[in-house]
DNA sequence: GTGCCACTTGAAGTCAACTTCAAGTCAAGA
DNA sequence: TCTTGACTTGAAGTTGACTTCAAGTGGCAC
């Protein structure tokens, strides 16, 4: 059994998180040493587990639902199935935007909007065709923090 | 000269978006007919050119820097670049993710735990190799809204 | 001239995922 | 025994990009 700031330790996820995620119901304590939460070793595969859905992009109500729709450990295969398809259209649409950004900036006409690429893409960015990203800025996904 | 609501239409953005971005400094009016802002169509393209930004990740308080650098029109090629590599860095870091839940979904191993490259992915998603999307899920990328 | 209605304002609310805070608790070491 | 300090709690605060709200205004059709 380990007490919070050893999940902590080992998870690397704060105690406040940890306190969050248990009050989410994505994780759960096993019983109290005084005042304390006890966990099972088992919690931090579970977090390991949070950690990579965050990073594909599950938030934390999908994540439930994936624990809830399966044994708790073993997760819906078809989920992850889906939401590798969903990551497929963002690395694609990350893309077409990467190479718009590069032809706009390589593009030599005296103004960007006489550039007929930059054109073309302000087109479509102002047509919702390039949803924008909401949320963090991508720069944080290159920044190890 | 247009008013708000023929820029929300022509920009596809709402007017509270518009007033949004106005008091943000993104965007000017360039006056009043009565109450109502008034704005010179140029304001379309800047709007195109704020949701290319957006789309690409920039926050606006990143867009406004690019205005301020520029001369509102054109922006910082270079920053556009640093953006493109940016967008690079996210781009592997998904298509690592996503090959990753492919693999854990395909791996037939009783439990992912016990699946040697699900086991590797948790590890480095715990330590936080893989630096969760915040914000917003990229499902949202893939839905035209 | 008068009523409609799209606009105006500043302030407050929303969402997600946490973090921070103030006040309280309790096992354990000196 | 008493202090220490890591934990506990619920509530409130944070961030970014907006949206919504309540109350007010004024051009224009009738």
């Amino acid at each position: 059994m380990l007490d919070i700031s050893e999940v902590a330790k080992r998870s690397g996820q704060p105690s406040s998180t940890l306190r969050y995620y248990e009050k989410r119901g994505l994780i759960q304590s096993v019983g109290r040493r005084g005042l304390k939460r006890t966990f099972e070793p088992q919690v931090v595969d579970r977090l390991a587990l949070i950690a990579l859905g965050r990073a594909a992009g599950f938030s934390l109500t999908e994540i439930s639902a994936l624990f809830t729709r399966s044994d708790g450990l073993n997760v819906d295969r078809e989920a992850l199935l889906a939401k590798a398809d969903e990551l497929d259209k963002s690395i694609k649409r990350l893309t077409q935007i990467r190479d718009d950004l590069r032809s706009s900036a390589a593009c030599d006409a005296p103004s960007h909007l006489e550039c007929p690429n930059f054109r073309r893409v302000m087109k479509a960015a102002g047509k919702g065709l390039i949803p924008p990203l909401k949320g963090e800025s991508p720069s944080r996904l290159s920044t190890s923090d």
